[in-house]
DNA sequence: GCCGTTTTCGGCCCGACTGTTTTCAGTCG
């Protein structure tokens, strides 16, 4: 049982209880199911720990559905309602404009169930003549359907769009048709992955404006266009929605835009509770506005400080904002160096000549270059006595260089949480970074968690990379007791590392949140493997602020020397 | 069915766009 199939049976719970009429818990069904999609971690395990009802939007009754899934296999509630309308609902929500009711409209007059029955109706022209629908609705179900357009539209990983994004912005920009355009949504808030790409705009002629948005080479199709909404494909894959809104709005807009959803929806319930409105025009009593045009105006009528984009999850910001204790996230420009990176001596594909110019273009005053260990073989892992070559080289480049070079490695924890060079060796590095890349599929909660605490414990370590080892889209995280590796870091001094290559993304935000809260510090790395991804520290120091991190969280916003000297 | 700065009962975000409608329902974000 995933975490997957579960949520696609609360979300088909949800489109037959729409059908049924059934006021309100359609949402709450939806909004279970939601969580429980976008959960790191797997559900029968916290079912296993008694806690599924902390999961946002799981009570009691839809736990108790959990419970019986995971001991029978079924599930009363959704067999039940399964048998009435024997549907596709999985597929049919893939395709736009399929929402429950029309997925009826058509299963009541045309017994449509499933895709193909859907695809035969149409070749048929059936649905055209239904009341309710006609030759327009046909023919873009024909397009949606054959398209899959908003599955085409998958979360992408920021780091690898955030550029192409940025530099549509700023053709909008100098297009002539806007007066201001900026960038809103997940990617304002440097979210990991972005499922769409929001942009606000104030012009004008909205309606020359958004003719020249749809014409942009960038845009592949068209799915609605307004004066005041577009939206369309990009050729990137990503959907892409353009508001045009006015001046004294868009403040309000930006905030609303911004999100996240439940930030948002939180946000508005203050309002009400003031006797106010809050929508994306502004903040209303009665029908007067009281602000609008920025974003720190509308937070302010709701009696909150403004917070950074990043910090907007409702993860505890809203109640800091109100009683002004909201952390002074650092800043991109405070980073100086970056703890994290790989030349053509082992896995990388650049020489170390061109990653140092690539890190001095990018401001960096420091870099560590930390090769992999000799038991990593895959990526041409060094030996001590390469190591010792390696560092002869770095000593000679660090003379004459006005960026510095940290030497460093990133270490192999072995199987058995011992580390795979000498003490001897590691006692000349600057850096050292342990990582746990392999022999871990056999190995339980325990066993795993052990090993970690065991390299933490050599005293020998800096810094440990990628801690929770997760891939997205490929691998879930350790399964370990990070509680107590957290406890481990702070006792022991040693720092965990925010590893800004998109697809690791790691630590995740969440869980930085949580080790800050044990009193853990962090090294930011781009894990760069060449020049191209000397950009990824942006995403490390993206993470460090999701996380709530200060300055003085953050060891890359120490100089050279101060690092040196920690080392020792 | 869920949840608590409005609450253990009574609310639950709200506006844009589209197509098929002569005033609105459905879908989406």
């Amino acid at each position: 049982m995933s975490n997957h199939e579960l949520a696609n049976m609360f979300f088909d719970i949800a489109d037959m209880l729409e059908i049924e009429d059934v006021q309100w818990e359609p949402r709450a069904y939806r909004k279970a199911a939601l969580s429980i999609s976008t959960l790191p971690v797997d559900v029968k395990q916290l079912y296993e720990q008694g806690k599924l009802t902390e999961i946002e939007g799981v009570g009691k009754s839809i736990a108790a559905s959990i419970e019986e899934y995971v001991k029978t296999g079924t599930m009363t509630k959704y067999e039940k309602l399964k048998k009435k309308y024997p549907l596709d609902f999985t597929t049919f929500r893939k395709i736009q404009g399929m929402g429950p009711k029309r997925v009826y409209a058509l299963y009541k007059k045309l017994r449509i169930k499933n895709l193909d029955d859907l695809r035969s109706a149409i070749e048929k022209n059936k649905i055209r003549k239904l009341e309710g629908f006609g030759e327009k609705s046909e023919e873009q179900l024909r397009h949606n359907m054959e398209s899959f357009s908003r599955v085409k539209s998958e979360r992408r990983m920021l780091g690898y769009v955030i550029d192409d994004l940025e530099a549509l912005v700023e053709k909008l920009r100098k297009s002539g048709f806007f007066e201001r355009v900026e960038m809103a949504g997940s990617s304002r808030r440097m979210k990991e992955t972005v499922g769409d790409f929001d942009i606000l705009a104030v012009s004008g002629n909205p309606e020359k404006g958004m003719d020249f948005f749809v014409k942009m080479k960038e845009v592949d199709e068209v799915i609605v266009k307004g004066s005041t909404k577009t939206s369309v494909k990009l050729d990137m894959g990503l959907n892409c929605d353009l508001r045009v809104v006015e001046t004294k709005s868009f403040g309000a807009a930006m905030q609303y835009f911004t999100g996240n959803k439940d930030h948002n929806v939180k946000l508005r319930k203050i309002a009400i509770s003031k006797g106010l409105k809050l929508n994306e025009y502004g903040v209303f009593r009665k029908e007067k506005s009281i602000a609008g045009d920025t974003e720190k105006e509308v937070y302010a009528s709701l009696g909150l400080d403004v917070m950074e984009p990043e910090l907007r999850e409702n993860m505890g910001e809203i109640e800091a904002a109100r009683t002004h204790s909201l952390p002074n996230i650092v800043g991109y420009g405070e980073i100086q160096g970056d703890l994290h990176m790989h030349t053509a001596n082992s896995d990388g594909i650049n020489t170390l000549d061109e990653m140092l110019s690539a890190a001095k273009k990018w401001g960096h005053k420091y870099v560590a270059i930390t090769e992999h260990s000799r038991s990593l073989p895959v990526a041409k892992g060094l030996d001590d006595k390469r190591f010792e070559e390696l560092f002869k080289k770095i000593d000679r480049v660090n003379e004459k260089s006005d960026i510095k070079i940290l030497k460093g490695v990133e270490l192999e924890i072995l199987k058995d949480g011992s580390l795979d060079l000498s003490s001897q060796t590691l006692k000349n590095m600057d850096i050292i970074i342990g990582a746990i890349h392999q022999w871990t599929r056999g190995q339980d909660r325990r066993t795993l968690t052990n090993r970690m605490l065991k390299a933490i414990d050599t005293g020998l370590i800096t810094t440990i990379a990628h801690p929770s080892g997760r891939m997205i889209g490929k691998r879930e995280a350790f399964d370990m007791d990070f509680q107590r590796i957290y406890e481990s870091c702070k006792k022991n001094g040693v720092f965990l590392e925010i590893n800004g290559f998109p697809d690791r993304s790691d630590l995740p935000f969440n869980m930085v949140k949580e080790a800050k809260s044990f009193g853990v510090k962090f090294t930011l790395g781009s894990d760069s493997h060449g020049v191209d991804h000397v950009r990824f520290i942006r995403l490390a120091t993206a993470i460090a602020r999701r996380g709530w991190l200060e300055r003085k969280d953050v060891v890359n916003t120490m100089s050279y020397n101060d690092i040196l000297k920690l080392r020792r």
